[in-house]
DNA sequence: CTGAACCGTCAGTCTAAACTGACAATACTG
DNA sequence: CAGTATTGTCAGTTTAGACTGACGGTTCAG
């Protein structure tokens, strides 16, 4: 049960203490616990790991880092690495952090926020066709309805306008931006 | 089973295809199913509605419509509002889409971002004290490890500064210090 | 070709979160 | 003050999602 009391190795502790948090930071951001793990295990270790090594450092199944690894892949953050006379498979994480925002937020948006921007604006649609198929009273309900949509739809294409400011800048000038942006727009109360 | 099909009236059907909607993107962002269509239907409605109208309407339990007005409220995107000579409670939501965003991104800060920096800033401590407390390779390796726990931190840290940027500037600006980033910094090749 | 080492998958189990419905608490009416 | 209408809470149930471990497929050594 107690685990910790075992661990008399300070790397391993330091490490451990870093993989809680971005466990935390992982969920947080709707990855999940396994997942958010290994990913900090391999952001902080310098080798490629294979798969029993993650599953044994972890505490989790083999089944689950594998299933971990095979998302990390596939957000693009997690790379498979072989080495020569080896039959082993090693993975290997992005070591930038920024780098490995970047793709994400760009994986989040392709998986995410385009579809659902698409069934925002079919909605918006349906409204605007019901509004304009209606008469008296109900018309002016509906197109009241339609303007709400609208509303939010506009707020949503302004988001995902940030998204791509995000995504053309990119990595390290993300912080200038912000700075200048901070500058033309300074702070003010509340 | 079938309640699309008894559903003869196209304001409601307009209704229900927006919350669907967006009951979507508030399970995107970690809030759950039934508080998202609560908050969709109250920014749809004009007027103020009661508990059992909102469950009546969304189909869920008195229960479940009474909690997740609560976490609306602790949200601070929902108002209670009495009106005189009626017992009811009613509840309104926020109207402006960019003024109940800027309202939640401040309470995610509060009660997510900070706690998870502290406990990050920690463990960026805990590495060094353990790096200053080891000898020879141990410590080589020790200073790496801290080095990469900084190195997120750094990265953390730049994204706080972000959200503080977005927190400063405010509604409807944000739109404008986006556009000129984007002129400033502009989108390039990938 | 056989056996060993290893990775990927998925049915079944387990866990955490959401939801329901009954009860408690409160506010108001007559 | 008793009765009624309404909101709030929470124990128990249900549901959705994560995790395990056994199996099958693949690759390579001998």
């Amino acid at each position: 049960m107690n685990n910790k009391a075992d661990n008399r190795d300070p790397k391993r502790e330091v490490e451990d203490r870093f993989i809680e948090v971005w466990s935390d930071i992982s969920q947080l951001w709707g990855v999940n616990k396994s997942v958010g793990r290994v990913h900090a295990l391999l952001y902080l270790t310098h080798d490629a790991l294979d798969i029993d090594t993650l599953a044994d450092r972890l505490q989790i199944s083999h089944g689950n880092a594998s299933t971990s690894i095979r998302d990390l892949m596939a957000w693009g953050v997690v790379r498979r690495v072989t080495k020569p006379g080896d039959r082993k498979t090693y993975f290997e994480a992005e070591q930038d952090p920024w780098t490995w925002f970047h793709t994400t937020i760009r994986e989040r948006r392709r998986r995410e926020v385009v579809p659902v921007m698409e069934r925002l604006h079919e909605a918006a649609g349906f409204a605007e066709g019901a509004s304009k198929g209606a008469k008296g009273s109900e018309r002016a309900e509906l197109e009241e309805l339609h303007g709400k949509i609208e509303g939010f739809a506009d707020f949503a294409h302004e988001f995902v306008d940030l998204i791509d400011v995000f995504l053309a800048v990119g990595h390290g000038r993300m912080a200038k931006v912000f700075r200048t942006a901070a500058k033309l727009f300074p702070k003010r109360g509340g």
